[in-house]
DNA sequence: GTCTATATTTCGATAGAC
DNA sequence: GTCTATCGAAATATAGAC
């Protein structure tokens, strides 16, 4: 945090860091309002980013005020850790599987496939999630718990294993690029017909993977 | 801009929005320590970006205070815009190739390569401006003087050019977004030597482009 | 050109009523 | 569960001395 962090925060030692609100059990169950105030805080964290989206904003679109969305959330960051949360599931699979074994070519691009059907499907938070890598960086940092099990770190190993050669890691990291070059880049300007989009981005993947 | 935003700065209507510092005219003149600004600034607006970075910080890595950048900056916002130039200048050269004629697989190519060229050479100053998207366009929205002329635009326009089939757009998204896969999230992992990799990255290129 | 000191605003967060 | 009111902490930007 870097501005009005906690201010009375520091108030007695050993109590629970959460004020008020719903209870701890109860806090990451999903509710129509809590809900509510992640879709928007969804939308305002990609267009404008996480740091000039104030809460006043999301509030004022929902239609009551600032204080009641932290009934719901504990701080303005856990907002988007919860936003964080639901992308972060939806890589889990993959990473599973590319733990499992050495990761060929043909691995790699059975990984992107099902990685492109979980983006294509969940584009929204991928795009929050690229357009705010530097606040969700410095947020993991902070909170250097939770050690990741993190997409990117795998990613990053992967491609940084000198037992692949540097010409299948340079394909592989094209082939990722490309994913995103067509549904962030690309995007809106090729058209939002994903059913059509989807077998022509899995070809090139294979032109850039195969032989 | 979003918090102490020019307190007393609607003064004296009819007054130059600048207060004091440099001259007008010299103001965009590159001097020594104008452009250690912009290296500070370059750098922690790329490590933790734009609205997480303050003045404070700048000028302490700089030895000197706060107040000195104001001597050389009429505001925050003034050292991102500088970067920005200095980024914008670099599309130039290709934007205008691309107004030339038809944007074929092959002219997309060559700019490609170009376009490569000037990203190995510049890589922060791009890596800087694909971290902090948002606050570039909000900024731009701002200051909706200077049409674009941008070169993200003119990408854009080409991309949904209904003239080039689907399939030629979606690999010239591809493409680019390979580019940016081995800049940005091959990066360090890749490597840092981008002798061995531009060759590698070239043939990926083609094999997306190429028949 | 750089400093100290300060004005001004914004925003996250809390307290407590209802 | 949402409101009003307010606190406390930054952070941008300015004024004026040196």
């Amino acid at each position: 945090m870097r501005r009005g962090s906690a201010p009375g925060a520091a108030a007695a030692p050993g109590q629970d860091a959460r004020p008020r609100g719903r209870s701890e059990q109860a806090e990451l169950e999903p509710t129509p309002t809590r809900d509510r105030i992640l879709d928007t805080a969804l939308q305002l964290f990609t267009e404008k980013g996480f740091d000039a989206t104030t809460l006043q904003e999301i509030a004022d679109r929902l239609g009551f005020t600032k204080a009641a969305i932290y009934y719901h959330f504990r701080s303005k960051e856990d907002i988007l850790m919860a936003l964080h949360l639901r992308m972060h599931q939806l890589g889990v699979a993959s990473l599973e599987r590319m733990a499992e074994g050495p990761v060929t070519l043909e691995v790699w691009e059975s990984l992107l496939s099902s990685l492109l059907d979980e983006m294509m499907a969940q584009r929204p938070l991928f795009l929050m999630h690229e357009r705010n890598q530097a606040v969700l960086e410095r947020i993991h940092r902070d909170n250097h718990e939770a050690q990741h099990e993190d997409l990117q770190a795998r990613l990053r190993e992967i491609l940084s294993d000198p037992s692949i050669s540097l010409r299948d890691r340079v394909r592989m990291s094209c082939s990722l690029g490309a994913v995103f070059g067509v549904l962030f880049i690309g995007g809106e300007a090729l058209g939002p017909k994903s059913e059509e989009l989807a077998p022509l981005l899995r070809d090139a993947i294979h032109d850039l993977l195969a032989r």
